[in-house]
DNA sequence: ACCTGAACACCGTTCAAGT
DNA sequence: ACCTGAACACCGTTCAAGT
């Protein structure tokens, strides 16, 4: 039932996903859904549980092996459902959809890391607002019906004679469109970003690094 | 118009916003907004524009400053407008709702700390995803209706009898609940995460200085 | 335990017609 | 240039009834 809804939604999108769509590739009223499932939150919910089942890495690796596989894991369980990609922002600050298991489980390796206290909550929000930031933008969906013109619109935007006044820009026209984030007019199904995303991943896990040195050298003095 | 549906937004917020109950608080047909915009989402993108039109800091300030500077006026304006959050993200990747001079802006702070090419096109993705990862998640609503169920919902998970196998979680309890992301019932509206969001934009700009530190003394050899 | 069937109160959007 | 008015093809959800 769960795993219809995701089929539906891998098939059809997140914008024609509903209820009603759902009982027909389901050969059922509608209203039979309800049964199953409170409301259609839920239900997509639940969806997003399980997309994200077995994204947690193995707590033997070093805090930051673990954070690189978490990081790729989840982006990877996106990339194979990229529809779903908006409804985990959403649903991952609502606490469904994620077992406790996964925050202590981060929580132990930020400990390791050698965050304790109001440092280590601030550390544990950094990462989970890290985790989703990327990906989330990287596989949002580009508007399906009119791709085309879209994309005729930001090719003319991009045009040369529009960006005498951007010389930066002009410059590393090249290396941007399609493949950064305003610029583009391909979601990150068609158009991966994965040097861009090893590097964030770089930044944050370097980030965490510095904070958690500088922490260990002032307990020291 | 594009004022009133801020308005309309920021009054009954996103789920409940819809082109009839704009057109009722205008006094006017449903059908007479489409004379002003293309579709529901081509207003919301305009929407968005607004709320992030005076985001830009002065181009004056060192490239660190600079991009502190940009983080907390993001999250000012998301503050003033949390209904959009969920929007801004979904949009900044649609190129709509952001004006080039914003863009090369950016690149050229990043140019100033030293990336160049590919690293900056990278540099700039790093900077534009964590920039909406973690307010996104912050000011994502919470399911007003049954408020207090789900707080009550949270507690339950979270009290002491369920925590036997989550020791880190339980020792940190205090500190983590309704301000840690998972285990909160409320949103960033209402608890706001700001030592987390200090910490995070530290984490950005320390691990951005240090891949430019390394990049430096790789040119130098 | 699980589904049907009717009904309610909504949506976004198109298109012709008015002023 | 800007709005009305009717219409179309949808929604999520409730509730009583069936099996």
């Amino acid at each position: 039932m769960i795993a219809a809804a995701l089929d539906e939604l891998d098939d059809h999108g997140l914008a024609a996903f509903s209820i009603r769509n759902l009982a027909r590739r389901l050969g059922v009223y509608p209203t039979a859904i309800y049964w199953h499932v409170e409301s259609r939150d839920d239900l997509l919910a639940e969806v997003v549980a399980r997309i994200l089942a077995d994204a947690e890495p193995r707590r033997a690796l070093s805090w930051q092996r673990y954070l690189r596989a978490l990081f790729g894991g989840y982006r990877a369980a996106i990339k194979r459902h990229p529809s779903a990609a908006p409804l985990v922002g959403a649903h991952l600050v609502g606490n469904r959809s994620i077992g406790l298991g996964f925050v202590e489980g981060l929580l132990t390796k930020l400990g390791e890391a050698g965050f304790a206290g109001a440092e280590l909550v601030a550390a544990y929000n950094t990462v989970i607002a890290a985790l989703v930031g990327f990906v989330t933008q990287e596989f949002a969906a580009v508007p399906d019906d009119d791709r085309e013109r879209w994309r005729a619109a930001v090719r003319r935007r991009l045009s040369r004679s529009q960006l005498a006044s951007y010389p930066v820009l002009r410059r590393n026209l090249p290396l941007l469109a399609n493949k950064a984030f305003i610029l583009r007019w391909q979601s990150g199904s068609q158009a991966p970003l994965d040097r861009s995303f090893e590097r964030y991943v770089d930044v944050v896990i370097g980030g965490l690094e510095r904070l958690a040195d500088r922490r260990a050298a002032r307990r020291r003095r």
